[in-house]
RNA sequence: GGGCCGUUAGCUCAAUGGUAGAGCAGUAGGCUUUUAACCUAUUGGUUGAAGGUUCGAGUCCUUCACGGCCCA
């Protein structure tokens, strides 16, 4: 079972329908071209469909009159075989699906029969011109069929469809066969990444890329994957964020930059979580930290608006109606968790043995080492965060939690920097960025201590960020965008693994 | 990492500890406007893996693998 050639020799444990196919395929290859490639469409499936849907328009008198021919090609899906016609839906890339009528004298010699010995599964090339079923369906009467690729493994069932999760993402390309959800969503998080891409591109950011392979990671507390280069026998770190790179580029002076890219981190896998996901991050010179939260609402009102279903700037999300017009709440993180807590009040936000009680209080754990901001921003993501289900921009973080935000000037414990909530998750994180060099400097020497302490989360320190720093960066804000969980919210998917083409699954036992 | 649930034919699912089944798909035949087409016949199983209990295990026990949901 172990044994190597297991893998190379997959026609011992191959069932026999696969086995039949593969006969019919050997069949095929004595023929000629078993795999031609040859044929051209001149049509898809929708668009005629869009065209000639209507059937009181377009009756069967109508279709004659216009005796046109079209070349389609797709999937056989499922057939209706009644001796000497056949139906037979086919679904191509338009992701539609288009009956055809098949008639053994409308064909040339000797195709009807070929086609007897076709399978669902198979891709086939069809001409013919369009037709009215007695029972209104628009279809093409074909007067040419040829197949063009032979399936050797069965379709899910047609009925039930393929259900079970763990074969859905291991073999996503099965999935987006059966079930016409699945390519919805992933054509619809298409749009919401070319709309937000859109957007910046017309406020005059400039679209860059930084390196995914960093010497020191950073721009984020996770814990990096660790990869290794060869030829100069150096260990180098998984980005977990491009922060850190996109700031050396205000310095550089490009003063409005945005990077749409992947980053990773080494955490554990759940619906919310993928070792590798993908970000927006944006960066803005001579602006603040209320300019994003401007921006946002901005950008967000005009993305979901845009999106098909959703004009009226209004989401479905697991049964709960999220609003994304007019202006968004704001909270601080302070008044949001004094509020929800009886026992506390605004006189204890920064006693750090008083969060501490009440963190006990409520079976939250916490650690000796924490100070009151990491206590405050437990007690809001415990008891507060997912109660937040309209979109609302929770402000003031402590400083502690912030390593790379610019301090607030009324109260230096506290950043300039805001999170958007919806749905009770984070969407959205951005703040006026820290650009005092030596401030950033001793930020970074408190991670160091707190990393030296056991935190693995806790940046390392940047000494070229730093250098970056003293050159001058101008005033400005970042913000990040979680695009995984944005197109959750706006597919109505549950899991971040219905938002990802290839979610990452453990390697199956048998291989 | 913890708890609960799941894994049976290609797919969707059954099966008191007592002969592993159905529908669809497949195969053979019939059927020239069907649409979950229909009619007749029929093939198909290492019950996730490895142990254990038992006269007998898909079913009970242990370990493991993978997945789902919840929690951290």
């Amino acid at each position: 079972m172990t044994d190597k050639e297991h893998g190379v020799t997959p026609e011992v444990d191959e069932n026999r329908l696969i086995v039949e196919r593969r006969e019919k395929l050997r069949a095929l290859r004595e023929q000629g071209e078993a795999f031609p490639n040859h044929f051209r469409v001149t049509a898809d499936a929708a668009s005629l469909l869009e065209r000639f849907g209507d059937a009181d328009e377009w009756d069967q008198s109508a279709l004659e009159e216009r005796d046109e021919e079209y070349n389609l090609a797709g999937r056989i899906v499922s057939r209706r075989v009644m001796g000497k016609a056949s139906f037979v839906h086919i679904q191509d890339g338009s992701g539609a699906r288009f009956q055809l009528y098949l008639r053994r004298d409308d064909l040339p010699e000797g195709v009807y029969k070929a086609f007897k010995q076709w399978d669902i599964g198979d891709i086939v090339g069809v001409t013919g011109k369009l037709m009215r079923t007695r029972t209104g369906e628009l279809s093409l009467h074909a007067s040419g069929l040829e197949l063009l690729t032979k399936s050797l493994r069965p379709l899910p069932e047609k009925w039930h469809g393929l259900t079970d999760q763990e074969t859905r993402y291991r073999q996503r390309y099965v999935d987006l066969i059966v079930n016409p959800e699945v390519r919805e969503t992933f054509v619809r998080r298409s749009l919401i990444i070319r709309g937000i891409r859109h957007y910046f591109d017309a406020q005059g950011f400039l679209e860059v890329e930084t390196p995914m392979m960093h010497h020191i990671p950073g721009g984020a507390t996770a814990r990096p994957f660790v990869t290794h280069h060869n030829a100069l026998d150096l260990d180098l770190y998984l980005r977990v964020a491009p922060e850190l790179h996109l700031k050396r580029l205000l310095v550089g002076g490009l003063e409005k930059v945005y990077e749409i890219n992947r980053n990773f981190r080494n955490e554990g896998v759940s619906t919310r979580h993928n070792p590798e996901f993908t970000m927006l991050e944006f960066y803005w010179a001579h602006a603040d930290y209320n300019d994003l939260i401007r921006l946002t609402q901005d950008l967000l009102h005009r993305l979901v608006t845009q999106l098909p279903g959703m004009a009226d700037g209004r989401v479905d999300y697991q049964g709960e109606r999220i609003d994304f017009t007019g202006d968004y709440e704001r909270v601080t993180v302070a008044d949001a968790v004094v509020a929800h807590y009886d026992e506390l009040s605004v006189d204890d936000v920064k006693n750090a043995d008083r969060l501490r009680e009440v963190c006990r209080a409520h079976d939250i754990t916490v650690d000796d080492s924490w100070e009151w901001g990491r206590l405050l921003m437990e007690l809001f993501e415990e008891g507060v965060e997912h109660r937040l289900l309209q979109p609302t921009f929770v402000t003031q973080y402590p400083i502690e939690v912030s390593p790379l935000s610019r301090r607030n000037e009324d109260d230096p414990d506290f950043a300039d920097r805001f999170e958007l909530i919806v749905a009770g998750r984070e969407i959205a994180n951005g703040f006026s960025e820290l650009n005092d060099p030596e401030d950033q400097a001793e930020r970074f020497r408190a991670q160091v201590e707190a990393r030296d302490a056991g935190d693995a989360e806790a940046m390392h320190f940047d000494q070229d960020y730093i250098r970056a720093l003293e050159y001058g960066m101008p005033p400005a804000a970042g913000e990040g965008i979680g695009i995984d969980r944005l197109v959750m919210l706006l597919t109505d998917s549950a899991s971040i693994r219905d938002v990802l083409l290839f979610p990452y699954l453990r390697p199956e036992s048998s291989e």
